[in-house]
RNA sequence: GCGGGUGUAGUUCAAUGGUAGAACGGAAGCCUUCCAAGCUUCAUGUGAGGGUUCGAUUCCCUUCACCCGCUCCA
C-alpha cells in the first residue's frame, strides 16, 4: 500500500511537471533521451530563482566586513565561470580519469554486473579440482570464501580441513583466465565476462581532426575550474584567505542508470564553492559551511522534517577527505528511512591545491603521496605552479586547505517541486469535497509571484485598471495576467504553478462602490486562500517585502 | 547492462484486425460581482521503424522511452 502510494505521488508530480511546463523529457518527439530533460517555462523560472538565490547567498550578498555566527572569522567571497571542457590532464591529476575509468565484468548466469576491481577470491582445491573461489564481501572474505567453497565442493561445514587453499584471498585481477572462477554469485564455474571499460566521463575531441591527442573530456564536476583558478583569483581580486570560489554550471556523467526523474541525470547542474581558509581553522570552516549549507534548504521554506543532514561514517569518506555530510531529502521516490543526496559538504583537505602542484596524490599510510608509476616518476604530473598562500600578516606560507559545499541544483529543483506538492481536500459552497493542487513555493522560489486579473473580461474598466496594475508591478517581478474564465477559476490555475499572490481588481476599484474602497484591490494568499483589501499604491512594497 | 512491467489527446483513462471515445485540461464566444459555475463551438492522439494482412492502434519482430527490482551511484 505504502509502495503505491508512494509512486502515484511521484507520478502525480511528474505529470504536474509535464502538463504545466515544469519539466519536459529531452528530444521529446524523437521518442526522448535517456537520463536527459528540458526544464519548460515554469520550470526555468523555478530553476532560476533557486540558482540566484543560491549566488546571493553565496555571493552578491555576502558582506566580507560582518563575522556570520558560527564562523571562526569574516571572509570573502567570489565567483567565476570555467569553461566546461578542460584540458584534459586535469582530470587525470585530479583523480577523475582513473576514478571513471571502470573495468567491470558480467555474470552470464546470475545477470549481476561488479567492478572488476572489486570481486576477491581464493584458489582452492578439493579432490582434484582447482577453482578460483570468489566474493565481493566487506566482511571476513576468507570466511566467506570458506563457505561457498564448501557449497560449491558439497561437503559439510566440518570438513573445512579438506580444502586446500593455493593463495592468500587475492584480487581477481590476478587471474588471467576466467574459466575456472566462481564468480560472487553464480554456482557454475566461469560465467564471468572479459573485464569491459565503463567510462563515466563524456568524452570529445578538440579541432575538427579527431585521434587519440584530441581527445578531451566534458567536466563531470565543476569544482576543478576553482582549484585551476586558485592563483588567477588571488592574483586578481585582493583576496585574502579564508575566502570563498563560487561556481555554478553544467557537468556531464554517463551514468550506468539514469533514475528517478531529474533526480540522477546525464547532464546536470552544479552548485559548487571552494572555500580555501588556514589548514588550522578548516575543522571550524566546515562545521560553519554544514550547519549554514542545512539552514539555507531550510530558510527557502523546504520541510525540515524530510530534510536530514548526515556525516558520513569513517570508512565512507573520500580517501582525501577529513569529514563530510550530505544534505538529504526525503523524496517520494525513496523508501521509508531513506534520503536522496541534494549536497554534500567535504572537508577536502589540501588534496585538491596539491594535486594540481605536484601530480595525482594517492593515501599512502596516513599520508597522501604523489602517486608513481614503475620508474617513480609521478604517474599524472601536476602544473608544476605555486599554488601555496602568503599571508602577509602572519608571514607565512601554506597551501590553503578547501571546505566544499557541492550542490546539486536539478536536484535542490525537484526537491522543492516535490515538498511543495501538496493536495488539499477543501468544502465548496455546495458541500462537496473537492482537491485542491497547490504547489505551496517560497515567494521567493515560486516562478510566477502575483497573478493579476480582472474580476470580469467583458468590463472595459476592470480590464484597464488591470492592465495598469500589471505594468505597475512587471518591472519588479514576474506577473501573470490572466481574464479568461471564472474568478475562482483563475485562483486555482495560479495553485497549481504555485504563485503565491492574486491580485483581483473588481467594481470596488473602479470607484463603483463609493470613494471609500477606490483604487483598492483583492489580495489573494495561496496557501491559506484568504483575501484582503490593499490600495493599489501599497500594493507593490507589500509583495515586495514578501517575496524578496 | 540484466530481469519484469507499461507506452492511446496536454493529463488521467476507455475501445477495437475495418472511420479511435470519455473526463479533466486548452482555445474562441455568450453569460457571469471573488475560489475549478453554465451554455455553444473548435482543436489535439495510437512512442518510432519494419513485418504479416485486402486492411494493423490491435498480431509478430526490432528499437526508443518511462516505471519497478538488481547493478551502478567521485
Amino acid at each position: 500500500m505504502a509502495e503505491s502510494n508512494k509512486n502515484e505521488r511521484m507520478e502525480k508530480i511528474v505529470s504536474l511537471c509535464k502538463r504545466r511546463g515544469f519539466v519536459f523529457q529531452s528530444s521529446e518527439i524523437y521518442g526522448g533521451l535517456n537520463g536527459l530533460w528540458d526544464y519548460g517555462p515554469l520550470g526555468i523560472e523555478l530553476k532560476r530563482n533557486i540558482k540566484n538565490a543560491w549566488w546571493a547567498d553565496m555571493v552578491t550578498s555576502h558582506n566580507e566586513r560582518i563575522q556570520p555566527e558560527g564562523a571562526p572569522r569574516s571572509f570573502q567571497m567570489t565567483g567565476i565561470e570555467s569553461s566546461i571542457i578542460m584540458h584534459p590532464r586535469v582530470w587525470k591529476t585530479s583523480g577523475h580519469y582513473d576514478l571513471f575509468h571502470d573495468l567491470m565484468v558480467d555474470c552470464r548466469e546470475s545477470k549481476r554486473r561488479y567492478r572488476y576491481d572489486h570481486i576477491k577470491g581464493a584458489w582452492v582445491e578439493h579432490g582434484e579440482q582447482k577453482v578460483f573461489v570468489s566474493c565481493i564481501t566487506d566482511g571476513d572474505a576468507k570466511e566467506e570464501i570458506t563457505r561457498r567453497a564448501l557449497q560449491h565442493f558439497k561437503l559439510k561445514a566440518k570438513y573445512a580441513d579438506q580444502l586446500t587453499w593455493h593463495s592468500e584471498v587475492v584480487d581477481l585481477t590476478t587471474v588471467p583466465e576466467t574459466d575456472q572462477v566462481l564468480a560472487p554469485d553464480a554456482k557454475e564455474l566461469g560465467t564471468l565476462t572479459e573485464p569491459r571499460e565503463f567510462n563515466l566521463m563524456f568524452e570529445t575531441h578538440i579541432g575538427a581532426m579527431q585521434s587519440d591527442d584530441s581527445k578531451a573530456f566534458l567536466r563531470p564536476e565543476t569544482a576543478q575550474g576553482m582549484f585551476v583558478n586558485f592563483r588567477n583569483v588571488v592574483d586578481s581580486s585582493r583576496v585574502k584567505v579564508p575566502f570563498g570560489i563560487a561556481q555554478q554550471g553544467k557537468s556531464f556523467r554517463n551514468e550506468i542508470t539514469p533514475r528517478n526523474f531529474t533526480f540522477r541525470t546525464r547532464e546536470f547542474e552544479q552548485m559548487e564553492m571552494e572555500f580555501f581558509c588556514h589548514p588550522s581553522e578548516s575543522r571550524e570552516w566546515y562545521q560553519f559551511w554544514r550547519d549554514r549549507r542545512f539552514k539555507w534548504y531550510v530558510d527557502l521554506g523546504i520541510s525540515e522534517e524530510r530534510l536530514i543532514l548526515r556525516d558520513h561514517e569513517e570508512a565512507e569518506l573520500a580517501h582525501y577527505s577529513v569529514g563530510t555530510a550530505d544534505v538529504e531529502y526525503a523524496f517520494p521516490f525513496c523508501e521509508e528511512g531513506e534520503y536522496g543526496e541534494l549536497e554534500g559538504i567535504a572537508h577536502r583537505g589540501d588534496f585538491d591545491l596539491r594535486s594540481h602542484m605536484e601530480g595525482k596524490l594517492v593515501r599512502e599510510g596516513n599520508e597522501l603521496v604523489v602517486e608513481t608509476d614503475g620508474d617513480g616518476k609521478p604517474k599524472y604530473p601536476g602544473s608544476g605552479k605555486d599554488l601555496t598562500y602568503h599571508d602577509e600578516e602572519a608571514k607565512e606560507r601554506f597551501v590553503p586547505h578547501v571546505i566544499e559545499p557541492a550542490a546539486g541544483a536539478d536536484r535542490t529543483v525537484l526537491a522543492f517541486i516535490c515538498d511543495a506538492f501538496d493536495e488539499e481536500e477543501i468544502t465548496n459552497e455546495k458541500g462537496k469535497t473537492e482537491t485542491r493542487t497547490v504547489m505551496r513555493f517560497h515567494p521567493r522560489i515560486a516562478p510566477v509571484k502575483v497573478g493579476v486579473f480582472p474580476l470580469l473580461k467583458n468590463k472595459p474598466e476592470l480590464v484597464a485598471k488591470a492592465m495598469e496594475v500589471r505594468a505597475m508591478l512587471q518591472p519588479y517581478m514576474t506577473v501573470f495576467y490572466d481574464e479568461t474564465g471564472a474568478i475562482g477559476r483563475r485562483y486555482r490555475r495560479q495553485d497549481e504553478v504555485g504563485t503565491p499572490f492574486g491580485v483581483t481588481i473588481d467594481f470596488d476599484t473602479i470607484g463603483e462602490n463609493g470613494e471609500e474602497n477606490k483604487d483598492t484591490v483583492t489580495l489573494r494568499e495561496r496557501d491559506s486562500m484568504e483575501q484582503r483589501r490593499v490600495k493599489i499604491d501599497d500594493l507593490l512594497n507589500l509583495l515586495l517585502k514578501e517575496i524578496m
